[in-house]
DNA sequence: TAAAAAACCGACCGACCATTCGGTTGGTTT
DNA sequence: AAACCAACCGAATGGTCGGTCGGTTTTTTA
């Protein structure tokens, strides 16, 4: 691998974990066996680097995202909302440290003042919340779905999937149980109200 | 007012504005007129002065939802649980400084190797979940709440309202005209299910 | 009012910080 | 083989960090 991408890598780690300050580029020259100067050799500086970071990660939300909604195909827009909070938690898990970074408070921060970062994160909150507010209406369309205000709904929706993966990251609650019972509320907050519907 | 109330109020600004690392003793010392040496005369050091003031935090938001118990009553579960999303998104408008703060992972990290800090975090989130569960458990008795999960459910719904407290906090999105959406899901995921319910 | 205690000060310390810079490679182009 | 280049190195820099310490002022106590 190159030192470059190494550096990237080891830097994601070193971010998500110790935060933007905690981070330091002595620790990365040690992770990566770069010497100090090669890390400013390919970044400008450490903002850069870890724009660089942000925007990968953009990146790979986007295409994944991207991928599974023309992948799969979904039997009505309630199977397409339940679909993305499954895959969403499923792939928080996957991708641990990039999610650990977006759930840290710098990125925001930095955001007030760069643009770039800004649009990063406004790129990957309105992908996510793209697809269920599509989900939504969709739902609405194919009568799955009750006439709730979509865009509303879905930053409800999500934060809701989002705050689940937070608890699990945080570690302080085992939230990994609470998969079914996410699941349940969303058909109810969603769901057309049927007779005998608990 | 005392420099030691004062070093406290500045560090607890500072700390949710910066992060841990990101907050100098230098700049506490600048914004307060307490000289370096007068901060550690007061606090064994930085995480000390940290642990102070989350302890508060911890105090402050337990008394509050305590006397909030205490003082309203309510007609039944379902209305304690709309009344304390309601006082939730109330305090974190107004206490917004410790909100950040809480809201930021240092706290969290801190938290794997400092029991302390452990302890208070964990009183806290109790706190928060115990009322949520209360209200559920009371609204079941009462025939206002379906039988769902207690515990479980008070999560989600906690997880959900916290996110949105979030959203208005990280100024990304304009969550503030979600709250009829808010108590409205809330109805949903809790409520029995009627004839003709939307 | 004298002594003890608590609050407070600011110069100072070593460690660490992000970043710079002059120089060395090893491969490609001319 | 000369010129060029990106990748890489590591010592050096100026500045900031959390924390210490000896001494002074203010408050409390006896």
């Amino acid at each position: 691998m190159s030192k470059k991408n190494a550096i990237l890598l080891a830097a994601t780690d070193l971010f998500s974990q110790k935060g933007y300050n905690g981070a330091s580029m002595a620790e990365l020259s040690r992770m990566t066996g770069a010497a100090g100067g090669t890390i400013f050799h390919h970044f400008r500086n450490k903002e850069d680097l870890f724009l660089n970071i942000l925007g990968g990660i953009k990146e790979t939300i986007l295409d994944t995202f991207d991928q599974y909604l023309r992948d799969e195909n979904f039997t009505n827009g309630m199977d397409l909302v339940e679909g993305a909070v499954s895959f969403y938690l499923q792939l928080a898990g996957q991708m641990q440290a990039q999610f650990l970074l977006l759930h840290r408070h710098f990125p925001y921060k930095m955001a007030e003042t760069n643009p770039i970062c800004r649009n990063y994160l406004e790129s990957i909150y309105d992908c996510l919340l793209d697809i269920f507010e599509k989900g939504i209406v969709r739902g609405q369309k194919d009568g799955s779905i009750a006439r709730v205000p979509a865009r509303q709904s879905a930053m409800i929706l999500f934060s809701m999937v989002d705050g689940i993966a937070r608890f699990n990251t945080y570690q302080i609650y085992d939230a990994g149980a609470l998969y079914n019972d996410l699941i349940t509320t969303c058909r109810k907050m969603l769901g057309v109200a049927k007779a005998g519907q608990a």
